[in-house]
DNA sequence: CTAGTCCTCAGTAAAAATACGGATATAAGG
DNA sequence: CCTTATATCCGTATTTTTACTGAGGACTAG
């Protein structure tokens, strides 16, 4: 059979050749493409057509879910494979709803990712064991913690965490001191915090911050 | 002249993998060893003498600045490059600081690395106009926040970040509840951040908590 | 010996947050 | 149509933080 066209898209050049230079040995594969960011992406696509793409979450300006999303979208039978250092349930299972095939932490190696590669393109999902664990794991946080903020809540959580009092915050947003009391309670209520110091903290660990 | 004997230190397997790959098709380097963490260094380092060392800064268990500080005192003849994704300047500083003759970000390309090589094997230092930069900034803010929280502050600073009012803290750190105040004041003060929701978040996003 | 830092503790007061309770209007989903 | 969520706002009270001021002892570096 063919050999499978494969495209890597990493900010991080030298680790973008190092991963060609070893796959470029391999008779199965071919690299057809290569980018550091969705831009380069959405080119390669529009001028080639890859089984797979390699492709890292962290992306200057946006973000390689959404990438694979959009890409997805318009490039249905192009297959992605996440491949990143974050080794987070919670990156896994948005890698998975935004329709990536595969998930690769950068600690894995070369032979698991050939096979992770063969996998997808023969239309399997690779996760390992490490990947679905973390899956599962964070699917049960998830079902717990489903209460995210508001619009308003987070231009709220903004402003206190920049070093603004309740009164400060009312008098920019032209509202009562008492509104943004209100949505101080309901922030420490949602994230199960006691009080600003916690809802902060716990607001920074999730990147809300 | 015979080839530059180089080591190849990352905890991501596929990164030093790819590097290694990549490095070997150089006829003026000889990649002698490899390995994923300090041990893994120091192993090599006994039984192996290269010229140079390419480290990553993120460790498990430890730092690579502190690896290379202890490492070039026992192989003062040894050479370091940091290749890191940390395009910080206190971090650059503190390569140079433990002994670092280069640092390169994940960014670079296979010349600049290659070329780092080279210069450092020569006996000269490699740091790109980038790098430059960084080192420069950081030492003008560090002349202004050198000051860094003692190890009383860091202890009330995280049990104020997990939701512990002063007088709890004061009660479980068998202290006054004035000493505790104290310590919060000294804290802001040294962070200058005006309250607690912005002591805590700066402190989340320098990694204190 | 001096200066600086760290850790400890204090009085007093104002500002801010938290806590308890309550409410209305609008929009969306089942 | 009912329920839930969001956004808005209120009275009252207590707790907590912040602010201003002050201080002594121990340790370390120059």
């Amino acid at each position: 059979m063919s050999k499978i066209k494969t495209i890597v898209v990493d900010d991080h050049q030298l680790f973008r050749e190092g991963i060609i230079s070893l796959l470029s040995k391999n008779d199965d594969l071919e690299i057809i493409g290569e980018g550091a960011s969705a831009d380069d992406l959405f080119a390669l696509l529009a001028s080639s057509s890859p089984n797979i793409v390699l492709i890292d979450i962290t992306m200057p300006g946006t973000n390689g879910l959404e990438v694979i999303q959009t890409a997805r979208e318009k490039y249905p039978e192009v297959k992605f494979i996440v491949l990143t250092m974050h080794a987070e349930g919670q990156y896994v299972v948005k890698a998975v709803r935004n329709g990536a095939y595969g998930y690769l932490i950068k600690n894995a190696d070369e032979n698991e990712l050939i096979t992770a590669i063969k996998n997808v393109a023969n239309g399997k999902k690779h996760f390992n064991s490490e990947i679905s664990q973390l899956m599962i794991g964070n699917m049960a946080i998830e079902g717990e913690s489903h209460k995210k903020l508001s619009d308003r809540e987070m231009e709220v959580l903004n402003l206190v965490s920049e070093g603004q009092t309740t009164k400060e915050i009312a008098d920019q947003l032209f509202v009562s001191a008492r509104t943004v009391e209100t949505h101080r309670v309901n922030m420490m209520k949602k994230l199960k915090v006691q009080n600003t110091a916690e809802l902060i903290k716990k607001a920074a660990h999730l990147k809300l911050i």
